[in-house]
Parts: structure tokens; C-alpha cells; sequence
DNA sequence: TCTGGGGTCCTTTACCGA
DNA sequence: TCTGTCGGTAAAGGACCC
């Protein structure tokens, strides 16, 4: 037991934060070593934005989120290459692979990062400094990967030491100076912390991770509510009680995308909402989930963003339900020839299809089109994805 | 012809029934 | 019966993260 700056009493923690270096470059990097030693990055082409950035390319000030267009200007000579998400999600898996022979508590915040909690491990592996070397040791070596790691007795610690490592390095930061590493860090390294709090936090005379934990938590709720300020300052004194949870479940699951130039053609709109509902149903077919609330959310030409969402009768994965409720949410917005940049269409309330199928009631929609569906992904798993589709997105 | 796509969580507001 | 209130839930939107 140790007993922390607030005064309470809790078990202390190891946890561990590895994170990718410049994950999709590096895969990419990997595979054409012509490219390791020219400024590149991932991106889209025409309307996209940089995915990630080699380290040639941020001496330019490429970076991550920037339009396309931008890194053009800033390096002409940069290499862009198109995004391979399937490559990147199997390295991925090869690299959550190798976390999980350290420990069983991997807990993956995104495709490329992971918090582990190695309390347990210590006894068998060595210290968490050799822990962190030996990992960073085995991605590089099987996965040809570099990966930074950040170690201290919180996630939030962890996951500033593991940036503070990068690239290809690692930070520990032990308990006794969680307090000296965290009040020199600017505001905007705070978790919750994006664009918009950091500018109300700078309006207030809060430009540090002291600042904050110099001002009452009262005040930081009055001004941010009580989530948001009760949570800034227990961070910024080190304190985040959350644990390293294994195996989180998927509550929503969507699909959206930018046309290609913005457009008012209410047709248009339509065969693209019909697709992208018919992408996320497969993909919740193929995970086995059944969703009760659709949700539509259109981008108009000036980046303002607006949704309208229904309830459907009961949880369904079939896309003509899907598409039926997207619609209706659709036109409840009552658009008058808006120009429009981006659809989505994303599904909420997800259940486990074993358990929601005991609950359907007598009056449940024909399940008919449900299995003409199930067939459909058998071929397209086996023919690809031209092999079957609806009549009306074949034409173009 | 700046500004992707996948998500999560929180707050506010509206509404309903007791 | 009318009115106010309270709690719960649904819907919408904002902010944030990688």
C-alpha cells in the first residue's frame, strides 16, 4: 500500500503505455526500405488529410491530421503513399501479440497503442524498465516496427512518459516524481484537454499542469462542469484511478465518407447512405452484433456537422433495416438543397446477437433478408466484394 | 480548391409519467 | 383538476482522441 498525494490509500500499479512510432509510415517503411530515407507519409489524395508522417517529413512540419495539400507545399519532394488499412490492422495484431505474452492485462486503446499492467509480471520478467526493453525489443525484431513506451503507476502518467520517449525510447517515471514530471507540462497535455478547453484554460491564466493543480476544483467545475474540472485536477495531481480493462466492448459501430466534391443531389445522397449502411451491417454481422439506434450525421460544405438519430423496432444487423431507419433520420432534417460534404451512418446500442435474438418479439420484421445477407458475405468473403451486390450500387 | 474515418464520452435539452 | 416538480430516458451536438 502507498499512500498518494491526496491522502488516499490505494494499491500501487506498474502500467505500461507502448505506442507505435509513426505506425502506418513505419509499416510502409518496412516494407520499401527505399523509402526509409526520404520525407514521406500516408494520406489520401485528393480531399484527404497526412495519417502519419515518417521523421524526414515532420523536419518539413508535416504532420499528422494536415491536409494533403499542405504537405505538398511544405515538401514537394515528399513521398505520399495510399493508406493500407489491412497491412497496418495485421501488424497490429502481430504486435498485440507479442504484448500478451508479457501479461494477460492488455488493455488496446487504439491500432497502434496499448496500456499493459504489469504489476504481476514483475516477479517472472525483471523490473518494468526491462519489461519495456525486452517489448520494445521483440516488436522491432518481428514486426520490424519501432514502438516508444511509457511507464509509470497511472495510465495518464504512462501515456505523457511514452510521449516524451518517442520516438524509439523509453521513459519511466516512478511514483515519488509524478508530481515534478507533470507540472512543468503545458495545459494542452492533459487528457480532455483539445483545442477549445486549451483556449478557455489560457482565457483564465491557466497555462500549466501547476496552474491547474493550484486552482480549486470548485472553480475548475464551475468553468468546465464537474466531469471535465473534477477530472483535470485529479490528473494533474497524478491521481486517475482508471484500470488497465482488457477485452472493452464495442458500443457503437460506423461508417462515413467525404464525397469526392460536395454535392446537393438528394439522389445522390441516398445511394450513398444506402452503402454505407450496407458496409456497417456486414461488418456488424461479421462481429456478431445487433444494433437498436441508427444514427445519420451529415457534413455540410462549411464543416458544420448535424445529426438526427431514430430507434428502430427491435436490434437488427440487416442492411434494409438499417437503411429504412438512416433514411427516416434523413429527412427529418428537412434539407433544402444543402451542399453537402460528407454522410455517415453509424449504429448505436450494440448487443451480442446470441443473447438479442431471445428478446425478439412475435411481430418481429421477417427475418428473410437477414439470411439472403448471411449468404451474401459467405460469397463475398470467398469471391470478393464485386462478387454480389445490390442492384442499385453496382452502377456508378 | 485546406480540414479523413474510426470511435468515446459528456452535457444540454426535451419529453414523459408519477 | 390544475400546476409544479422530479427523475429517468432519448436525442442532439460538442469536444476529444488516434
Amino acid at each position: 500500500m502507498t499512500r498518494e498525494a491526496g491522502g488516499r490509500p490505494d494499491i500501487s500499479r506498474v502500467i505500461l503505455h507502448v505506442d507505435m512510432d509513426a505506425f502506418y509510415a513505419s509499416v510502409e517503411m518496412a516494407r520499401r526500405p527505399e523509402l526509409v530515407r526520404r520525407p514521406m507519409y500516408v494520406g489520401g489524395e485528393h480531399r484527404g488529410v497526412v495519417l502519419s508522417a515518417n521523421y524526414e517529413a515532420r523536419r518539413y512540419g508535416i504532420e499528422g491530421g494536415m491536409p494533403s495539400s499542405r504537405a505538398r507545399r511544405l515538401c514537394p519532394q515528399a513521398v505520399a503513399v495510399a493508406p493500407d488499412f489491412d497491412t497496418y490492422q495485421l501488424v497490429s495484431k502481430g504486435v498485440f501479440a507479442i504484448l500478451r505474452t508479457i501479461t494477460e492485462q492488455v488493455e488496446p486503446a487504439s491500432i497502434d497503442e496499448a496500456f499493459l499492467d504489469v504489476t504481476g509480471a514483475i516477479r517472472r520478467l525483471g523490473s518494468p524498465v526491462a519489461i519495456g526493453e525486452l517489448l520494445r525489443a521483440q516488436v522491432a525484431d518481428e514486426q520490424r516496427v519501432p514502438c516508444s513506451v511509457g511507464i509509470g503507476p497511472t495510465k495518464f502518467v504512462a501515456k505523457l512518459a511514452s510521449r516524451q520517449a518517442k520516438p524509439d525510447g523509453l521513459v519511466c517515471v516512478p511514483p515519488g516524481q509524478v508530481v515534478d514530471f507533470l507540472h512543468p507540462l503545458p495545459v494542452e497535455a492533459m487528457w480532455g484537454v483539445g483545442p477549445s478547453t486549451a483556449g478557455k484554460l489560457h482565457q483564465l491564466g491557466l497555462r500549466t499542469v501547476a496552474d491547474l493543480a493550484h486552482t480549486p476544483r470548485g472553480t475548475l467545475q464551475r468553468a468546465f462542469g464537474v466531469q471535465l474540472g473534477g477530472s483535470l485536477h485529479e490528473l494533474s495531481w497524478g491521481r486517475d484511478a482508471r484500470r488497465v480493462v482488457p477485452e472493452q466492448t464495442e458500443r457503437s459501430m460506423g461508417a462515413q465518407e467525404t464525397f469526392a466534391r460536395d454535392t446537393d443531389d438528394p439522389r445522390l445522397v441516398r445511394l450513398e447512405v444506402l452503402r454505407l449502411s450496407a458496409r456497417v451491417a456486414s461488418r456488424m454481422r461479421r462481429a456478431g452484433l445487433l444494433g437498436r439506434q441508427v444514427q445519420v450525421e451529415v457534413r455540410f460544405s462549411d464543416f458544420t456537422t448535424i445529426s438526427r438519430s431514430v430507434t428502430l423496432q427491435g436490434p437488427s444487423d440487416v442492411t434494409d433495416e438499417i437503411f429504412d431507419g438512416a433514411w427516416r433520420a434523413f429527412c427529418r432534417l428537412n434539407l433544402q438543397r444543402a451542399r453537402i460534404r460528407r454522410v455517415g451512418v453509424r449504429v448505436e446500442q450494440l448487443v451480442e446477437q446470441d443473447r438479442a435474438f431471445q428478446q425478439l418479439p412475435l411481430d418481429a420484421p421477417d427475418r428473410g433478408m437477414r439470411e439472403v445477407e448471411l449468404v451474401a458475405d459467405e460469397v463475398v468473403s470467398r469471391f470478393g466484394p464485386a462478387a454480389v451486390q445490390r442492384a442499385s450500387l453496382t452502377r456508378r
